[in-house]
DNA sequence: TCGGTCACGTA
DNA sequence: CGTACGTGACCGAG
């Protein structure tokens, strides 16, 4: 273990017998795993180190919540209450404004970290401060229960910290490396959808459908009346509730079409490319473990991208994108984490549900809604019956969810199979705990692989993470091994993460020059 | 200027 | 069949 500090041009290195200021050339020579405060707050993209601990992912991890500051971790490790964030607290910012002469001592008398610990503590110091913090955050983690039959290696919640620290540092690279876009192409498919983009030319084929009747198409109220007007009564006028009265009006079809413009010209047009893309890469901001379940999330829309512009993410020269997704990931770590051997036996399949449909005796469509139904909290009737079956046939599954949902009703925290504190809160609603075990559990898995196929890549890099799918640039001469490094870090990742359940993970894998192309 | 609502894209 | 996220336009309160 390396703590690695960063203060302007000066390095802060801590081993465990010694703690010293040093050179990159240290860092970049050094066998060990580097402990990070935050690998979001460490200049370390040069390197592109293979293995770091980053103490504020994992605490993340261990204690849920959104704080993720020097000053939460230390407080956490120490069974200390969470200090006042700078901002809620004004003597912080006095601290902050007041200028930097000589070090403070960064443990105060009671135990907890002086506010301005990070700026002001000596750099050698602060990273022996950080690879204490490692230790009790490590320890931590080896208390708590290893959920697996078969216990394999470290235990799996240790083996989760790997990965989310290796998902924060994924952050950063995707960041600072962007999504490969062809600009001219991005232009021409939003000229296709709303032209120079002109608004008063984008209104006028719908309004002139109302014939003077005063309309704002962009306030659903107005909209509404306009529609109640023509006889079509509806509670809202979201397209879903629109769609069946398509033919009733000519004005529904038209404004479902507006929609989709609309949609194109406030969200994803010139603005958002003049915004978010530079020299052929389109950026947005990661974080690694967002939300109640810690998905990864991504701003500038980057997970939200419409289908219709994906043929605009493609390959620079002499490159290839090569696109690899889960299939099926959920009701698999569904199979996984609860220990059902029946579902597990499904799971064996490329198709689970068709062994799921046969054992209820029903067709592979109610199959799926069951599954599914089952997994986030269904509320309507329509595959009640086939709930119950599953009940019948998955009783261990849907004692796991049960458990879960019960939890979250009376709003105890729960924890994900790699060990991740999901906060409930009072008066938690039952079906938010019931889905974030399956989705939590899910997005570890994911980034658990993301991690080992960061760092199986020569020249390649990661560059869109989403949910269970994962997009790399690569040399043309790499896409084959990068197809073989896709499928056999799957491998070795379920085979620890899932060991002992007899769970089949599988990942669809195709080598494209846009991400459009052979989607599976 | 702000939070809340509606709407919609993705998984 | 649901959960989750980010984004943007509009409304009404302050």
């Amino acid at each position: 273990m390396l703590a690695v500090v960063v203060r302007g041009s000066e390095l802060g290195l801590a081993s465990p017998d010694r703690a010293w200021i040093g050179s990159l050339d240290e860092v970049a020579a050094a066998p060990d795993r580097l402990v990070l405060w935050s690998a979001a707050a460490t200049p370390l993209l040069p390197l592109r180190p293979r293995q770091v601990w980053d103490l504020a992912a994992v605490h993340k991890l261990l204690h849920g919540g959104r704080r993720d500051d020097p000053g939460a971790v230390w407080a956490a490790v120490h069974g200390l209450p969470a200090p006042p964030r700078a901002g809620d607290d004004l003597t912080l910012l006095d601290a902050a404004l007041s200028p930097v002469e000589g070090f403070v001592e960064p443990v105060r008398a009671d135990g907890s970290l002086h506010p301005d610990a990070a700026r002001q503590t000596d750099p050698a110091r602060w990273a022996a401060l950080a690879l204490e913090v490692q230790r009790r955050q490590e320890q931590a983690l080896r208390a708590l229960p290893d959920p697996r039959p078969v216990p394999s290696g470290p235990p799996l919640p240790v083996v989760t910290a790997w990965a989310e620290s290796a998902a924060a540092l994924l952050c950063v690279e995707l960041e600072h490396d962007g999504l490969p876009l062809d600009h001219a192409e991005a232009v021409r498919l939003i000229a296709a959808t709303i032209g120079d983009g002109d608004r008063q030319a984008r209104d006028a084929p719908v309004l002139a459908l109302l014939r003077g009747d005063d309309v704002d198409l962009r306030n659903p109220a107005s909209v509404k009346d306009a529609l109640l007007r023509l006889g079509i009564d509806v509670p809202d006028t979201r397209s879903w509730r629109l769609e069946p009265y398509r033919q009733a009006h000519p004005l529904v079809d038209a404004l479902l079409t507006w929609r989709k413009a609309e949609r194109v010209a406030t969200t994803y047009g010139y603005g958002w490319l003049g915004q978010h893309v530079r020299a052929g890469r389109l950026r947005g901001e990661w974080t690694a473990a967002d939300g109640g379940a810690g998905r990864m999330t991504a701003s500038a829309g980057l997970h939200s991208l419409p289908a219709e512009l994906r043929s605009a993410v493609a390959a620079g020269p002499g490159h290839l994108l090569v696109r690899a997704d889960l299939g099926q990931v959920e009701p698999r770590v569904l199979a996984a984490v609860s220990g059902d051997r029946g579902l597990a036996r499904a799971a064996a399949e490329d198709d689970m549900y068709t062994p799921v449909a046969r054992q209820l005796g029903v067709d592979r469509p109610t199959a799926k809604v069951a599954v599914l139904a089952a997994m986030y909290g269904q509320t309507s009737g329509a595959a009640g019956q086939a709930l119950r079956q599953m009940e019948q046939a998955y009783p261990v599954a849907l004692a796991y969810l049960r458990g879960a949902e019960e939890a979250g009703r009376v709003g105890r925290d729960v924890r994900t199979h790699g060990g991740r504190l999901v906060r409930v809160g009072t008066g938690g609603v039952g079906r938010y705990a019931r889905n974030a075990v399956v989705q939590g559990a899910a997005a570890e898995l994911f980034k658990a692989w993301a991690a080992v196929v960061r760092n199986g890549l020569g020249d390649g890099r990661v560059v869109l993470c989403l949910h269970d799918e994962l997009l790399l640039h690569v040399p043309a001469r790499e896409a084959d091994a990068a197809v073989a490094l896709l499928h056999d870090a799957l491998q070795a990742t379920s085979a620890h993460w899932a060991a002992g359940s007899g769970v089949r993970f599988v990942a669809d894998v195709g080598v494209v020059h846009r991400w459009s192309e052979a989607k599976g």
